[in-house]
DNA sequence: CATTGTGAACGGATTCACAGCC
DNA sequence: GGCTGTGAATCCGTTCACAATG
């Protein structure tokens, strides 16, 4: 159990575990080591084994981890024992096309309401969700004891629909809009931006950086 | 200059200072200082001190940083003072979305081509470019010297489509597909994994984290 | 005198090395 | 013997504090 502080990275990491172990689960793989886990997420072994022993000690020395086990337990400590909802606010073409990859391919979030205002999309349907007006939002939120949002309006909508989905009692918001919005000390924001993900890329094409430089390692 | 090793967490705020530098040239703002960019970035005013002294001493003590000047420097440290070629791989509706993303919102980057394979999907037209069939995309990466590749084919394609890529030329690539893809040494690859970065996200909705969580920060 | 540029201190994540255990 | 769990050492990014300077 998290002591004190939960520390950054590995939060980051323990969602990557739960996809491989999804995957052996599929292939009826019961042990698998922390080495062969470094060679499906690209992270080292010794890291593997602080991550998953700062939660505790769930592997067995000299065999290994008990996939089916380690699962329930990583299920339990990401919070993705139940199925967590979630709103999606701006059903642009980005907003829309991570609504229905999230919907389809990921099994532990569901998708609860998708929200806008522009006239032409409101009332049509995405994998079986209508798009509502942003008005209903509030109500959504309660409904379904959403806590996490997904934001991917404009730029210039963005701070204003944060607040709103805050005020309604949002804690953790996925944030697609290229600014800094900021958000009471309680509220957990994540950035994507995609638009910087392709340039920092073109950043190592072109001055040809010659060491192993993904993030990820 | 660079000198020996680039640093990697300095080269993912440097598009986010561009895109501030292009915001502020529309406003004719023509000097800003470290505390300003801080106010609009997120970042610390040392740390923002800290990455452009990295690369030389732009600013002007006492006053600030020309953002004219500033700009072009970061262009130029980048790569993008000439529009930068890419390729998508993976017309599904993620891929699309995102290229039809990266043509409206970024003028630093143009897609020249976008590649799938699914006979429904080929000689459809986004935002003026036409999906082409896998087997041309060799041509295409010469003729647009082209050295950035988007993946955003299904998991299981995702591998053999990198190879395909490597193979051709491209040195850094955008990976969408949920998995550890393996490249030679000097290709430099990106995952972006939209299901993870959710997941996360319920952690700290559902943990209740109460410090300032964000990634930025 | 406001603001940059930077060496030093700090902190936290990763790696190392090995003890502990099946 | 092989693999986990973990304290110690290391590495690296961030913050601090202040000297430099237009």
């Amino acid at each position: 159990m998290p002591r004190q502080l939960p520390p950054k990275w590995i939060i980051k990491r323990l969602p990557i575990y739960l996809r491989v172990l999804d995957d052996l689960k599929k292939r009826d793989i019961t042990i698998i080591s922390s080495y062969q886990l470094s060679r499906e997420t690209g992270f080292s072994a010794e890291q593997i084994r602080k991550d998953l022993a700062y939660y505790g000690a769930f592997g067995t020395r000299g065999v290994g981890y008990r996939t089916g086990y380690l699962r329930e337990k990583l299920l339990k400590i990401t919070g993705l024992e139940k199925v967590r909802n979630a709103v999606l606010i701006g059903a642009g073409h980005l907003g829309i096309a991570f609504a229905r990859y999230i919907i389809t391919k990921n099994p532990y979030i569901d998708i609860t309401g998708i929200f806008d205002n522009a006239p032409g999309v409101v009332g049509q349907t995405v994998v079986g969700i209508r798009i509502q007006p942003i008005e209903k939002i509030k109500q959504a939120i309660k409904a379904g004891d959403v806590k996490v949002a997904i934001i991917s309006v404009p730029v210039d909508a963005a701070q204003g629909v944060v607040d709103m989905v805050v005020e309604h009692g949002i804690e953790a918001i996925l944030n697609f809009a290229p600014l800094n919005i900021s958000v009471p000390e309680n509220v957990f924001v994540h950035n994507v931006d995609l638009t910087n993900e392709l340039q920092s890329l073109v950043y190592y094409s072109t001055v040809g950086n010659k060491e192993n430089g993904d993030f990820k390692k």
